[in-house]
DNA sequence: GCTCGTCTATTTTTT
DNA sequence: ATAGACGAGC
């Protein structure tokens, strides 16, 4: 088993044990997707087919990413296997099976904006302002509730106070309210899936026989929920496999539950344990910043990491006098490091805590004219007229989703106002009918004027005829025609402002995704599609193949890396992140995201803070954050800010970053919203001495020494070389940075 | 029922 | 600083 000889002893170990539970404590850069990919590659060679694997990763991108190389390393039907979030592949069973739980297949997704609009009416519902109780702090304790399998009737058992109480009432209501729209939120894609494998063995049974072989990673992010039904689907056979590193957790906020990885010893005492501790990725320098940080947690489990690479360049603290002069700085010392080191722009990112902090640093990359692209921020499918848009899909695969129903009901304008929606609503709920079948009887309703009953009889009649065009045309005819007939794009036209152009751009690009939804997948229904659409997360949609300066939150880099990674930001309060006070467990919570950050970088770290920075639109005076202190200055390189970036402007002039004025061509999907200067020729076409690489070719890197490459893969300038250097063990580099020079 | 102006919170992090 | 929510007035 050639593949096998790529790994290091543990991980080999690691590998070949596919027989009952497995636990891999994998630190950051040791290798634990490759350990995953090969492990499924392992099984696959063993002649376990495709189908009899689930794997459950945390985004979809990981898991496209182990299927790509899942099929370099054993070919063929990777496209049976299993592999995805949590929620995409429960939802996936769920609408296999949505008949037993009283839904139909075609059940909406609601995502936590249609939650909390549907916990608001049922408060309306039950008399309970929102003055009294805030529906966000209902939905989050719904939320929290769920992700620990309690039900309303539970939850009021357990009340011990008059918040809880009239949560549970809520709760209870907003639960009916589900069923009745058809409509599943995310936490019922875990809890669901549960219950029903609780009801029906026989169910559950189905699935036993079915996934023989359970991997599950990113283990540490895992709530309560996810843990139950992955427990209960391994139940029969045992074989499960966890990958994580409680050091890397840092969702808890959302219900992260790190008990996991104790509780998995004890629920599986006859689990064995693998810990990859080598690093791969990292400078001895970054790496002993990274432990010196982390050291101070005192929940941890213990691990060392080690590392054979270089000690590299010391780890760089600047410290800037604002957030302005700090993107200044950031983009001075990146533009520095391109030159030194002839990198390009991909292999920087840029690192903060907060979203708000991107601005100054766009600010600073757009006036140096340097290419970037930002992860995340306000996301495009939650932009308003996209979610119009995704309204009168949704009410056309499931006319029950009653917060479609009243999102468009008057969208564009049809003079239904708050009152009519009132009398049907009322009318609806007295018979548990959704808000689209009391509109089928809307002459019944009293109290309703005239023209009111007209409108929402058109209304309807709209959605049944598009409803019913829907399997006479294809997607993305049915999208553009009802589009069309709706006149949003017109009247964003006439409109004209800048604003309602960049939502006419915006519509436009959805209806692009869909035909390229429709071409991908002929066959894709527009339940797929919408579903696609509720369970994508920005990450998923990065691809690290431009080349561009990135920019995310510390939040959206785990699992990534890059040669050079800039962390913003390090003032007390703003990382760690809290307004007034900050518990013990959240302080730690905040210093495991800057390991994850400091972690992602290969060769060079720098971390940045100010001494001023805006908040809230006023100056306000910051300390350094503890977690320099932490780290400590004998272990990094303090450098002094140089004032004036009004020097540095001028210094720029004729300089390779002046700006090369390129038309902004239509702007891509979500992921890429806010880019603003597509990639300036003189990098795009910075070619290297073209080095004929092949399997087995012999190569020298400037940093890794000597090496053989292992795998090829991609085209042009995606071109990527898989090498195993003699000091530094396997590497994956971009053959057009990676300066690779021919060994004989 | 709609529109304009003022007020407010928002600035964690996301499937 | 800014966008969304809310209330007063048409």
């Amino acid at each position: 088993m050639s593949f096998l000889n790529d790994l290091n002893p543990v991980q080999r170990e690691a590998v070949k044990a596919t027989n009952g539970p497995v636990m891999i404590i994998a630190g950051a850069g040791s290798g634990k997707t490759r350990v995953l990919t090969y492990r499924i590659a392992h099984l696959l060679q063993c002649g376990v087919p495709p189908y009899q694997i689930l794997a459950l990763t945390f985004t979809n991108k990981a898991a496209n990413e182990m299927k790509e190389r899942i099929v370099k390393l054993v070919g063929g039907h990777s496209h049976e296997l299993w592999m995805g979030t949590f929620h995409s592949l429960f939802a996936r069973i769920l609408r296999r099976e949505a008949a037993l739980l009283g839904y139909s297949s075609s059940f909406t997704i609601y995502d936590t904006d249609d939650s909390l609009g549907a916990i608001k009416k049922c408060m309306a519902r039950l008399n309970i302002s929102p003055q009294q109780l805030q529906p966000q702090v209902v939905r989050s304790r719904i939320g929290h509730a769920k992700n620990h399998l309690l039900s309303h009737t539970v939850l009021a058992e357990m009340a011990t106070d008059f918040v809880d109480e009239k949560v549970a009432r809520i709760y209870e209501e907003y639960e009916k309210s589900l069923l009745r729209s058809n409509a599943m939120d995310f936490d019922d894609l875990l809890v669901k899936p549960i219950e029903l494998f609780r009801k029906q063995k026989d169910v559950l049974e189905k699935y036993h026989r079915r996934f023989k072989f359970i991997l599950v990673d990113e283990f540490q992010d895992t709530n309560r929920a996810q843990y139950e039904v992955m427990k209960l689907l391994a139940a029969r056979h045992r074989n499960i496999c966890v990958v994580g590193d409680d050091a890397q957790s840092i969702y808890a906020f959302r219900g992260a539950d790190i008990r996991n990885i104790l509780d998995f010893a004890k629920d599986y005492p006859e689990c064995q344990t693998y810990r990859l501790e080598q690093n791969y990725r990292s400078t001895k320098n970054i790496l002993s910043v990274a432990d010196r940080l982390i050291r101070h947690n005192v929940d941890q489990l213990k691990k060392q990491l080690w590392t054979e690479n270089p000690v590299g360049e010391p780890v760089k603290v600047l410290e800037c006098s604002d957030d302005r002069d700090e993107a200044y700085h950031i983009v001075q010392a990146l533009q520095q490091e391109i030159i030194d080191h002839q990198l390009g722009l991909k292999d920087i990112a840029i690192l903060y805590r907060t979203n708000a902090q991107s601005r100054a640093l766009e600010d600073a990359l757009r006036r140096t004219g340097i290419p970037y692209v930002i992860v995340g921020g306000i996301r495009f499918y939650e932009r308003k007229e996209i979610k119009d848009v995704l309204a009168y899909l949704r009410l056309l695969a499931n006319p029950r989703d009653d917060e479609s129903f009243a999102r468009v009901v008057n969208y564009p304008s049809r003079g239904i106002g708050e009152t009519s929606l009132d009398h049907l609503s009322h009318y609806a709920q007295q018979r548990n009918f959704s808000l689209f079948a009391a509109a089928g009887e809307v002459d019944r309703i009293p109290g309703m004027q005239d023209r009111a009953k007209k409108s929402i009889a058109q209304f309807r009649s709209f959605i049944d005829k598009y409803a019913s065009l829907r399997h006479q045309m294809s997607l993305s005819e049915l999208s553009r025609s009802m589009v069309d007939e709706l006149g949003i794009l017109k009247s964003f036209k006439e409109e004209g402002t800048a604003e309602s152009m960049a939502r006419w751009e915006n519509v436009q690009e959805l209806l692009s995704a869909i035909s390229e939804f429709s071409n991908e997948q002929p066959d894709g229904t527009l339940e797929a599609f919408l579903e696609e659409v509720s369970l994508v997360s920005d990450i998923d949609s990065w691809q690290g193949t431009r080349n561009v300066v990135t920019l995310m939150t510390l939040h959206a880099s785990k699992g990534l890396e890059f040669p050079v990674v800039f962390i913003a930001g390090l003032d007390e309060g703003l990382l760690p992140f809290y307004s007034t006070t900050i518990e013990r467990t959240e302080l730690e919570e905040e210093r495991r995201l800057m390991y994850v950050g400091i972690t992602r970088a290969q060769r060079k770290l720098y971390l940045t803070r100010t001494r001023m920075r805006y908040r809230f639109g006023e100056l306000t005076f910051t300390s350094p954050s503890r977690f320099l202190t932490e780290i400590g200055l004998e272990a990094v390189q303090l450098v002094e800010s140089k004032p004036g970036r009004h020097v540095a402007e001028s210094l720029l002039e004729g300089s390779p970053w002046t700006p090369q004025r390129k038309k902004t061509p239509a702007r891509r999907m979500h992921h890429e919203k806010h880019s603003v200067r597509d990639e300036m020729p003189n990098y795009e076409e910075e070619s290297q001495e073209v080095v004929e690489l092949k399997k087995g070719s012999l190569v020298e890197h400037e940093m890794f020494g000597k090496g053989k490459v292992i795998q090829i893969s991609g085209r042009g300038d995606a071109m990527k070389a898989t090498v195993h250097f003699d000091e530094v063990g396997v590497k994956s580099l971009i053959v057009k940075f990676a300066r690779l020079k021919a060994v004989s």
